[in-house]
DNA sequence: TCTAATGATTATAATCATTATAATATTTAA
DNA sequence: TTAAATATTATAATGATTATAATCATTAGA
């Protein structure tokens, strides 16, 4: 199986009907780890696309937040950037490169002392700070 | 000295003309525990200062960022809310009520073993899901 | 006190990402 | 093969924020 077919059958086990643009959004989605913005996506895919409209991106970016098959990542106001990765993570984003870096984060280091009897059904951790290599370079990296 | 005296010289100390608006402005969102938007910082000082333009609430929401003294909470994509409690806390909304309610972070309970080499200059926690109240009532309180 | 000069506030218009709407195209099922 | 359902597209609308320029207030110097 390629792994095309293979993310068109994670789209079919979340009932979403994997048409053409779709899955070339969410194969490219998936395989990105640059966090991409709906803008960013829909150019990416223009040249092999050039019939696509921006609403599908939204609109198949929208499905997939709905299925839990992405994230929205509001790190930045203004700047909606989108995840395919739903497990448990934080966002670190520079802000020199403005790069967004994924960093492990493990659940049972947070205190939730404090959340006892609410719900919690969805996380967001987002750092902002210097990174390794514009600490190096000064950013011109 | 009273309270808005108070507050006034938390803004000059961080060499911000204490202006009418200003003031009021800062005062509102220090004194408030409910995360307001630009929006409603502006409705809710309309009565007593008439004259006062959004795009005042805007400049100075800013100038508070800019020096520290509010941050931007952008747990849900177009809706920026503002805190003027800069301490690190994490922030929960219901996703009933939509209240956006504090709760304390413990910082040496995050694991920072996979950002060494970064230098973190601020951290945003955000938890969504169900709180007590809307458990209980089913989001009808 | 008068007058520049500076800074703050306001009003207006512009921007831009996202959404709404409706039309077109495609797929599905009878 | 046709009708119904669904997906995609094009276009226009929305709405929060910013840009710009004009007005107002405040301060400092003569």
């Amino acid at each position: 199986m390629t792994r095309r077919e293979q993310w068109a059958r994670v789209l079919q086990e979340n009932q979403i009907k994997p048409s053409y643009p779709r899955l070339c959004i969410y194969s490219y989605l998936a395989e990105s780890k640059s966090h991409p913005t709906a803008d960013e996506i829909y150019l990416a895919l223009h040249d092999e696309m050039p019939t696509l409209s921006k609403m599908t991106v939204y609109n198949t970016l929208n499905i997939l937040i709905e299925k839990k098959l992405a994230r929205l990542i509001s790190i930045e106001e203004h700047e909606a950037r989108y995840d395919a990765n739903t497990q448990l993570h934080g966002h670190f984003k520079c802000s020199l490169c403005d790069r967004v870096i994924d960093f492990p984060v493990q659940d049972q280091y947070i205190s939730y002392d404090n959340l006892k009897g609410f719900d919690v059904m969805e996380k967001d951790i987002f750092f902002r700070g210097i990174c390794p290599s514009c600490k190096v370079s000064g950013g011109k990296a």
